[in-house]
This record gives structure tokens, C-alpha cells and sequence, in this order.
DNA sequence: ACTCTGCATAAGAAAAAATAATGCCAATGG
DNA sequence: CCATTGGCATTATTTTTTCTTATGCAGAGT
């Protein structure tokens, strides 16, 4: 149908009077009387030539044809009233809500999110840093970066970096390691993915020793503890580029392991926004 | 926004105006004169407080709140206006497109059709048999009903059934069989995948034999052939149930081996309509 | 400077939508 | 069984909104 001729306000009378189950309901919501109501949807109906109600003694009742019209209008009004609602004091603004796995978060990410803002004045990002296992829909998050191979049924995702895993520790400690079989004298910092170790161990032509110790949550964690000479932990080592560059961590074997990438994902069942699209677009082209 | 201020027809008039660019085009697709198109648009702007264009001399150019808004409501009223288009003769009537791997549908779905067509009546179904490597995109369709691993970029895919391939043969055939090492004695017939009689075999216990002949395209014509005593077939057993229990085909060996299941398929980037969900939905039920 | 194109503006005309009052129907309850 | 009540339809009328016509005004090109 032709744009001049979709009857918008007799589409919304319909729809809120197919959501309230009553054209008395309706006329209220819609602050006009219910022979106004009445009018509208009578049209409504004449001009689509289908009856849209069964008007039963108790009550309205979706015919099919009114069945399959309410769920794209409310679709279509719940959406353009929600773009409206952002508009404050003149302005249009959005904000949007991302979790973040902290070591992407302190290693790449904090750094370059002046950079989306200044080129997209109308969107605020909220960041929430947190674990991999976070949970979008409890946490009502827009968007969500995580680590892992990309298997995350009901989220929409799309590839961010590789980051392969290397040993990092402080130069103290890397001064007593040679060969990649000095490492087993060392305390070994793990985090709870416990297959991390065995790989890079047999990449680098060894078997796996058996790791004690605390499991931790965060690789930012582990790089501190690093840092601090007690231990050394396997990481991502391009989310912690500065502390290398400043000497403050070291790499002692170029050995390295790809184990999985980061992914930028949301709730497959939630249409992104025109902000949650921009982010999107504009992480996968920046990280990628 | 509550819904009786949502000042539907000025947003119509913004959005034809920001798609063509000007006004007085914009009065030209609305039918109206272009004075009424500048009243629209101005009073919307009042109402937002914010202007949507600036107006050079040479055009209108969307300010960053007019860019804001001009892609949601796009989007909202092509979803409207087509959902109307598909009122005719005062009857809602949608026909979704949808390609099927010939093996299922002769196997699987034909025969399932009517029930959902009798249960959905604004809703045809239009199949289109093909083999897996169907491309919606460019074919037309809504929905693709194919055989895999379910890793195919930009679509959104849900699993149907698993389907384990077994050896399928005429029963005059399968008299000679006695143990898995007299199929090597037989033509066994081959689909494209080439790994699905080496896979079978291995299960089986044996080395795989190299593997002369055609390699056909469809499910459908091996059983064919297998039927007519022309040779073996590995083929999804389930989808030729009928066949069996006539005895037209038997199975000669128990083993059989999954490498893959029927999913259901479409197109990330393009909303399903209401149609193409309740189908998917339907499907996903039936065949899970 | 003149003309053309395109948006803005003002006042009146037309159309659309809302109202008030009332009708109609079915269910409910003494 | 009749009165009452709740809820949608109808009609005539009023109000509001929207559109039009006519004109103004600004910038760009000739």
C-alpha cells in the first residue's frame, strides 16, 4: 500500500484496541471518547474490506486478519515511540549498555572508546566490565564482548581479534627461564579455562605438568600477579601490549596458542537499535 | 512516547521528505501540495524541539536527529504497508517461499504440509525442491530446509531432526548380504559428500573401498536406483520409512552413522514476517 | 540584475476527527 | 420477567486538523 495511503491513526486505534480487548479501554488510553474509537476502526475495517473484531457479548476478539495485523503494528509503534522517546531537550540520544571481559576492556577497549564517541555525538556507551559467563538478558545489556570459539546458541555474533596466549611474567622471573622446560619450576597462574596450559605446553613439544593453585577469573588479575613476580600466567599478551612495551611484563618464549577470539554478541531474538548496529559496526571494523 | 502523541501522519510526511531529499517530491509521493508538507514537517520539528534538516540551498541534508529517526521509521511503515498489501479481497493472505532438499520433502514433508496449511489459513506455502547448496538470497526464498553441519554464515538456522545414513538396498540385493565385507561385492552409490561411505564403513569396522561411479545430487535418486537392484545407497532412513515398510527398500545392517541434520534456514540480515515465524515455528516442533 | 528553484508563511477552505446524545443488544440479577 | 448495566454502533453536529492558494523570500546560475 502506497504511503499516503496507510491509515496510520486508524492503525493505532486498532491497536490499542486490540491490546486492551475493548474500545471503551482504548478510547481511554488514547484520550478520545469511544464513539471516536468506534469511527476509526469501522473505517478501518471498510477500507481493508475484512472485519477486524468479532464484537461478542463479552468482550472483542481478534478475527484472523486482526490477528495477523496487531503483532507488526505494535511492533511498528512500540519501536518508532521508543526512537521518540530519546529525544530530550532537543537532542537525540542513546545509550547503550555493553559487558566487557575485563582484560579486553583495560587492553583495547577503554583506550579507543573516545574515539566512537567523538564520531557518534548522539550515543553514550555504558560499559560493564565482568567475567565470560556473563548472561545479556539478566543483565540487561545491549551488547556483550566475551572470550570463547564462538558457540553461544540465541546470541547474533560476529568475529572480533584473535588473541593467541603466550607465558607472561615479570623480568625477574624471566631471567631464570631458558628453555621452555625451566617453566615447570615455576608457579603457573591458571585461569578456569583448564585446557589453556596443556596446549601451549604441547605446542611447545612438552607434556602438560599437573597445575596447582588458585584458578582465576580475570587475565587482568593474573598480569598483576605477574607483575608482581609471583608466578607466570599464559595471556592474551595483545590486551597487555603497554605493560610489555614499558618492561613491565616480558614474554619469554615466542611460543604461542590460539585458543579462541573475542566476539562482540547479542540476543539474537532483540532487534539491535540504530546505536547497538553502529557500535556493532564500528568494534568489527576497528578489531578486526 | 504515549501512544495518542505520537504524531504518526507528520512522521510519515518526514520520512518520505528525508527519502526524497526534498519537499516538493515529498508533496508529490503524498499527494498533497508542497505547503503541506513544509506545515508537517515543521510542526513536527516544534513538537521534537529539534530540527530534522538543515535546509541549504542546494537540498536537504538530515541533521544528526533527523538521521536518527529517518531509519526507524522507514523500516516501521515498509513493515506496515506490507503487512496491508496483503489484505485482498478482505482476506489476510501471505505465500512464503520456501526451499527444501528434495529428500525431505518427499521424505519428510509433503505429507505434513496440509496440516499446517489447514491449521494456518492466510498462510500458503510455495516449495521449492533443490539440492543443499540452494542460495536464498538470490533464489527468493524465505526459508531454506537444508542438510548439514549447520555452519553457514549469515543465516540464522534452527536444527531440525538428525537423520543417520544407513546402507539401503532392494530386497532381492540384500539377500547376498551377510556381513558388511560382502557390500565390497556390490555398486554402492554415492552422494557429493564423499566422506559418508568411508565414515560408514570405519563404523562398521572396516577400511573404506575406493568408491567408483557417478556421484548423484539427490537422496531421492539413489533410493531410486537401490529400488531397481542397481546398487547400495547410504542414505537417511528416516526419510524413506515408506518405502521400507512396503519392502520396496530394506536395510541389510543396523549400523548407522549421523553426519549432520536437517536445519532450517534463512537470512540473518531480513525480519521474518509473522508468516515465515509461525512456519519456522511450526517445523521446529514437528520435526524435533 | 533577472530568473529559477525550493522552502516558508498567512489566511481561508476543506476534510477529518471528535463529541454528545442516543440506540441497540445481550447478559445479569432481583 | 422486567429493569439495569456494560459495551459497541449510529447520527447529527461541532471542533480541530490538515490542506490549499497565493505570495514571500533566499540562494544559485546565467
Amino acid at each position: 500500500m502506497d504511503r499516503p495511503n496507510i491509515p496510520l491513526n486508524a492503525l493505532r486505534s486498532f491497536e490499542v484496541a486490540a491490546r486492551q480487548g475493548s474500545f471503551t479501554n482504548a478510547a481511554i488510553e488514547l484520550c478520545v471518547t469511544q464513539a471516536a474509537v468506534s469511527h476509526q476502526i469501522l473505517r478501518l475495517e471498510d477500507q481493508l474490506g475484512a472485519k477486524l473484531f468479532h464484537r461478542t457479548s463479552k468482550g472483542l476478539l481478534l478475527t484472523p486478519e486482526g490477528e495477523a495485523l496487531l503483532p507488526v503494528l505494535t511492533a511498528s509503534l512500540d519501536r518508532i515511540s521508543s526512537v521518540l522517546d530519546r529525544f530530550t531537550d532537543g537532542r537525540y540520544h542513546e545509550t547503550i549498555n555493553v559487558g566487557v571481559v575485563t582484560t579486553f576492556a583495560v587492553g583495547w577497549l577503554a583506550e579507543r572508546l573516545a574515539k566512537f564517541e567523538e564520531s557518534h555525538p548522539g550515543i553514550s556507551i555504558r560499559l560493564f566490565t565482568n567475567n565470560n559467563r556473563v548472561d545479556i538478558a539478566r543483565e540487561g545489556l545491549d551488547l556483550a564482548i566475551r572470550f570463547g570459539a564462538g558457540r553461544w546458541p540465541g546470541l547474533t555474533i560476529q568475529p572480533l581479534m584473535e588473541t593467541p596466549l603466550t607465558p607472561i611474567c615479570a623480568p625477574s622471573v624471566a631471567s631464570a627461564l631458558k628453555a621452555p622446560e625451566t617453566l615447570l619450576s615455576q608457579k603457573l597462574l591458571r585461569s578456569y579455562r583448564a585446557d589453556e596450559w596443556p596446549i601451549w605446553f604441547k605446542k611447545a613439544g612438552m607434556v602438560s605438568p599437573y597445575i596447582e593453585g588458585p584458578v582465576y577469573d580475570s587475565s587482568v588479575a593474573m598480569a598483576e600477579l605477574a607483575a608482581k613476580g609471583l608466578g607466570v600466567a599464559l595471556l592474551p599478551h595483545a590486551m597487555f601490549q603497554a605493560q610489555l612495551s614499558e618492561g613491565r611484563l616480558v614474554r619469554p618464549f615466542d611460543t604461542e596458542v590460539t585458543t579462541g577470539r573475542y566476539w562482540i554478541t547479542r540476543l539474537s531474538n532483540k532487534e539491535p537499535t540504530t546505536a547497538v548496529a553502529a557500535f556493532e559496526a564500528w568494534i568489527c571494523k576497528a578489531a578486526l
